[in-house]
DNA sequence: ACGGTAACGGACGCCGGCGTCCGGTTGGCT
DNA sequence: AGCCAACCGGACGCCGGCGTCCGTTACCGT
């Protein structure tokens, strides 16, 4: 869709375009959600009509600029999946997304639904949860996981995770590692 | 230094100060840091002349209006610390801190410094945090922590728990109680 | 009861973000 | 080369929060 929508652009307009998406993903990955939609637009070298022109709100753009998380997102859950383990692809979920979460303060809040009306890829993350339900079932089954761990539990420890902050996106990382490492010895049998 | 103050206020004053705490901290407590000052003016049925005059900045009337969450925090530490079973002692410390947090938006942004410059009570949550360390520290002598557990780790999980919102108060507490036994599991020995 | 003064709060100007309009520019097609 | 339409972005008006000033109110001491 969007590639389509980029054939049918101008060179201008779709270069513009996606330096619009660039900043946007730098800039929310940094600082969060909460910025200026004008800080996006000086940071693309852009005039503010430019931006709302191609993204009227700033959830349309927030979807756009997290479209490939969300990839990484299920690519992460998908490759759990995929492992004969089912330990090791629980786990291995865990730390992916703990990861991720940590390195971009944006999507986490995004991921989280801390926007007001829930973003349009709302559907897309019940797939998600879906997945994860899936793998906790598996490990629960093999008796790895202890057998009173819902998958509320495991989107508990997801939230968890989003509140740990920090000055740099290198203490989050490390942080957050060693909080997977605690959750998981928690969750197991 | 509160009641002296109230001493030497005129009664009218005194009223509208105490008013002005009230609704801080209802409000604080609902919706965090981020609300108006105006907004609380209204709740208090002050002009907002009168809550400047009062507190002149934000942080100073967050720093009043939490000393009494900063006590409780006092006590759920130093009820730990007078508990003869140095784990019971620490499990309890960690779900009462937990709970206290959940019911209290506000205070939770507050204490893991999320504000501007820092709270004027950056010196007491110091304190706070060293009975923390001998909590845990004791916790690890009598074996029933995890030797590897250290202090950060203990901050850690706090701040984890300041990343639990939910939609009601209630369900925020709910979620806080199964975090923290699942914590608790993961840094047990 | 009455004067003096502490305290009140409505009203003001400032600032920064928001979303939009329109004159100018530039890409693409003949 | 030249035209047209798509696109750009500076500039504008609006709004909401901020912090302060000053005329008015009402508390307290005599």
């Amino acid at each position: 869709m969007t590639e389509g929508l980029s054939q049918l652009l101008r060179s201008d307009a779709r270069d513009n375009r996606e330096r619009i998406l660039e900043a946007a993903r730098a800039v929310f990955a940094a600082d969060g959600l909460a910025v200026p939609m004008r800080e996006i637009a000086r940071r693309a070298d852009v005039g503010p009509a430019t931006l709302y022109r191609h993204f009227p709100t700033k959830e349309a753009l927030a979807t756009e600029a997290f479209a490939d998380r969300m990839h990484a997102c299920y690519a992460i859950v998908d490759e759990g999946l995929a492992d004969r383990d089912p330990w090791r692809g629980f786990t291995s979920m865990v730390e992916g997304l703990f990861e991720l979460h940590a390195r971009d303060r944006g999507f986490t809040a995004a991921f989280t639904a801390e926007f007001p009306h829930a973003l349009d890829f709302a559907a897309d993350r019940e797939r998600a949860v879906q997945s994860i339900a899936e793998l906790t079932r598996r490990a629960k089954e093999a008796g790895c996981l202890r057998p009173d761990v819902e998958l509320d539990d495991v989107i508990l420890v997801l939230m968890a995770n989003s509140g740990i902050q920090g000055a740099s996106p290198a203490a989050r990382v490390a942080a957050s590692r060693r909080f997977a490492a605690l959750v998981i010895r928690g969750l197991q049998a």
